[in-house]
DNA sequence: ATTATCTATAGATCTATAGATAATGC
DNA sequence: ATTATCTATAGATCTATAGATAATGC
């Protein structure tokens, strides 16, 4: 049963979403994709006339999720978006959360093609969590800019992935959050100053 | 074809040692029981006489590599551990490296046994690349002390799961690097002098 | 007699493809 | 006539188990 191509193209865009929040739920070999179409409300024999490959299907699904990640971030200022990103929400809440964080332990054993999706990730954060969108080759104060973005970004990261790694509700995955969550604050107060 | 006691302890260590190194260098979906067996040199019938499962394989097997990663971080000073640990060799050598780091995504998404394995990773972490060995509770300089350690880690351990994140020999994935290391150099100097 | 390892296989998955079906769009 | 989706399946994996084999350790 043939679809008008407006539909066809809304199906395969709500595949795309769809495969964005079960990768950051379930990682990339969490998710077959008999288990994706599915959610997607389709049957599997129809994904390959959408996609060349699940790793294809990766690459856009890391895009898309990278993409709400900059919506959200759009919405709210920078103390905000330190504070939604350290929070116990978004680290118990991976389906939803930053694409970066829940998979890039998966994009380090996957092929170029994703690794350049999650390298424009980076570059997404770099904007949104620490309002660093600037040059590596600009003035000495936009150097420095950058740096304490990459170092504000490494850690937020670090401490979200770490938090994810400890037991449930345990004493150090919410103490990893807050302490790094304090700093992030700490740092952006006090570049607001200088 | 039964063996000594002796002989069989020493072959169910090599395969967890096996294991942990594969699990980090291609993550814990991407080794199949006959794969791992198969690098450890036996058939893989025999692996369910020395484990319950593959999830409880994955326990010893991240305790395991967390403990090489103790052996390493004794053998060098503080320096040297940051200088290693944020270093392309590092970065580029997951199988040999920080299984915190390998394998915290993967962690996220196991049962509470293996996340516990995690949370004694990342204590160790804060002994050996933070010098962090204090109480939660201890005087303020105590915790003080640990909050240091913890942001130390994370960003350490965020540096280098977001430079495996990028495209091989990028400049981003360099940078990353680069700029944490310096980053934790700098903040080891000035806590030698407080 | 016990048991670590082996061979062989069950049963369930996985990615990917082939061909049927039915609705679009010429 | 074209084609998005469907049904069905190929071929390769996966975890786990059953029973045979052969060497230990009583």
């Amino acid at each position: 049963m043939k679809v008008t191509n407006a539909q066809m193209q809304a199906n395969r865009a709500h595949i795309v979403k769809t495969a964005s929040h079960l990768f950051r739920e379930r990682g990339y070999d969490g998710v077959g994709i008999a288990d994706l179409m599915g959610a997607a409300g389709f049957t599997h024999g129809g994904f390959y006339k959408h996609f060349g490959s699940k790793a294809d299907l990766m690459v856009e699904a890391a895009r898309c999720g990278i993409a709400q990640g900059d919506a959200k971030a759009e919405s709210l200022d920078a103390q905000g978006i330190v504070n939604y990103y350290l929070s116990r929400k978004h680290r118990d809440n991976r389906a939803d959360g930053c694409t970066v964080a829940a998979l890039s332990g998966d994009a380090a054993r996957q092929p170029a093609s994703t690794k350049e999706a999650f390298a424009a990730g980076v570059e997404s954060l770099l904007e949104g969590l620490a309002g660093g969108k600037c040059a590596k080759d600009g003035s000495a104060r936009e150097r420095d800019l950058r740096h304490q973005s990459i170092e504000t970004i490494a850690q937020a990261v670090g401490a979200l992935v770490l938090s994810r790694a400890c037991p449930d509700d345990s004493s150090l995955a919410d103490e990893i959050l807050e302490v790094c969550r304090a700093a992030a604050l700490t740092k952006l107060s006090s570049s607001a100053e200088g």
